[in-house]
RNA sequence: GCGAAUGUGGUGAAGUGGUUAACACAACCGGCUGUGAACCGGUCAUUCGCGGGUUCAACUCCCGUCGUUCGCCCCA
């Protein structure tokens, strides 16, 4: 019997997980230049959270959650999105009272959704994303954008914005009913999907696929004129603030997002040479979701990134061999003897911890020769050679198996000459700006935070 | 929820209604027991997703099922 594992999951394995933990700690740590500071909520939680927040009427809640009725009877469900979690936590801890406004979060772990699994879908997936939960005017909105902007610049990802603007209560409201009355009569001939948004939720209605109906859409009334005064002239100011700040971006009179929280300006960025991957990003400004939970009345604006996505973009640009992570050096015992081998324990041990620099040890390899094959495949760096004679004199035959000369030295000369050829310790300077190097060269100083080398990403 | 494609070793994959299931790469062993190329020799699918049916005979035909992938819906 196969055990494999469940329809829309996977598991992270080798290159793949170092690729995630790379993204992650990016993403972490560009959200806490913003200052943000890192939340978790549980994974779990009350339905009627998610019924509440996210809205009845959207499908995530409709049919694609996880719920189930646990031992006590209650009703619970996987979280389908953070927000939701985040702002319960926020009203919870009463933090409203007591926090600096707008009080900044972000967030990474998994979602939930039941779903067909394709490209860039999963079932459970990763999201990362920030909440600015408090915020009176919308140039917290554009300063949002500019953290979910800078991401894709870190990691130079061409991007393309899409923008919107959803407008207040009253404006949305106006302007669905006006929809309503241009779709009425053409209502039959439109899809079953569309009849269902027109009761439900008739905004949704814009961004059906159907060729027929959004012929019969081109024509309906724009939300952009139903817009107050008010929103207007913040939507304008947004978009002024956006090109004077030089960011790139196309109004998609379109975008309406799929969860019922959003009334302001909402945004998708999308990898502009990977459009068919879908949204990488996503996000918007809402008014009233705090407030629906049970706190005051406070206007918030958030974002949440595809991991899984992102990654999966990452990986489509790059070649395999690219990926590849092997240590440094790599300690190779000649022969079975008992001193011979610890010291060999002892000399990896010396430079993974002392020389901090990653080391791996051949101790199930019974030839010296298929030793160095391994390492000569994996494009390690230096074979540590060390038998009898090495034990006896405490030194090391360090052979450099990009040169092919071979030296004996003692431990600490070895740290000598690690430190005078810095760039020996990461494996692709020489190539020059990779796609997971996620900085530019000039960066100084920042470079060790983000190389993509990890064997100084502790200074 | 709907539609389409697909499922042969660690990987990429040939294959025919009849019995040793090609070939390539990777891996491992040896030639070279203290040193990475190349080369040479050897090992590596009692089995073709799973279950059932047709047949003297099925990896190959039929039905079902599960998985994977892609499209729609929806979304990150």
């Amino acid at each position: 019997m196969d055990y494999q594992t469940l329809k829309g999951t996977h598991d992270l394995i080798g290159v793949d997980m170092e690729l995630y933990e790379a993204c992650e700690e990016e993403f972490k740590t560009i959200a806490k230049k913003f200052s943000y500071m890192p939340i978790s909520t549980p994974t779990i939680e009350m339905s009627e959270l998610f019924l509440r927040s996210v809205g009845g009427g959207s499908d995530i809640v409709r049919k694609e959650m996880y719920s189930f009725l646990d031992k006590g009877g209650r009703n619970i469900s996987l979280r389908p999105e953070h927000t939701a979690s985040i702002i319960r936590a926020f009203v919870n801890a009463k933090l409203y009272a007591t926090a600096h406004l707008p009080y900044k979060v972000y967030y990474l772990g998994p979602a939930f959704r039941y779903e067909r699994p394709q490209k860039g879908r999963l079932r459970e997936f990763i999201q990362f994303g920030v909440e600015s939960i408090g915020v009176s005017n919308v140039e917290e909105d554009i300063d949002v954008i500019l953290l979910a902007y800078e991401i894709f610049l870190s990691f130079h990802i061409p991007t393309k914005l899409k923008i919107n603007y959803l407008g207040s209560d009253e404006s949305r409201a106006n302007y669905m009913e006006a929809l309503k009355v241009y779709v009425a009569p053409k209502l039959d001939s439109m899809c079953a999907d569309c009849k269902e948004r027109y009761e439900k939720n008739p905004l949704r209605m814009l961004d059906c696929k159907v060729k027929e109906d959004q012929e019969i859409l081109k024509d309906a009334p724009k939300l952009k004129d139903y817009l107050s005064e008010e929103d207007k002239a913040k939507f304008r100011r947004i978009l002024n603030m956006l090109d004077n700040l030089s960011i790139d971006y196309e109004v998609d009179e379109n975008l309406v997002r799929g969860l019922d929280y959003y009334s302001g300006v909402v945004f998708e960025i999308y990898a502009e040479d990977n459009l068919s991957l879908g949204a990488l990003l996503a996000g918007g400004h809402y008014d009233h979701l705090v407030e629906q939970l049970g706190g005051p009345s406070l206007s918030s604006v958030g974002f949440s990134l595809g991991v899984d996505r992102f990654v999966m973009y990452l990986k489509s640009e790059m070649k395999l061999d690219e990926l590849a992570f092997s240590p440094l050096a790599y300690v190779i015992p000649i022969g079975e003897d008992e001193t011979v081998r610890s010291y060999a324990l002892f000399v990896r041990y010396y430079l993974s911890t002392i020389a901090s620099i990653e080391t791996d040890i051949a101790l199930n390899t019974k030839s010296v020769s298929s030793a160095m094959k391994y390492a000569s495949k994996n494009k390690i760096k230096y074979a540590i050679l060390v038998g009898e004679e090495e034990e006896k004199e405490r030194i090391i035959q360090v052979k450099d198996l990009e040169s092919q000369s071979q030296r004996a030295m003692n431990l600490e000369q070895f740290c000598e000459l690690l430190d005078e050829g810095e760039h020996h310790c990461c494996h692709h300077d020489d190539e020059g700006e990779e796609h997971h190097c996620c900085h530019d060269e000039e960066d100084e100083e920042n470079h060790a935070h983000h190389c993509c080398c990890h064997h100084h990403k502790d200074e």
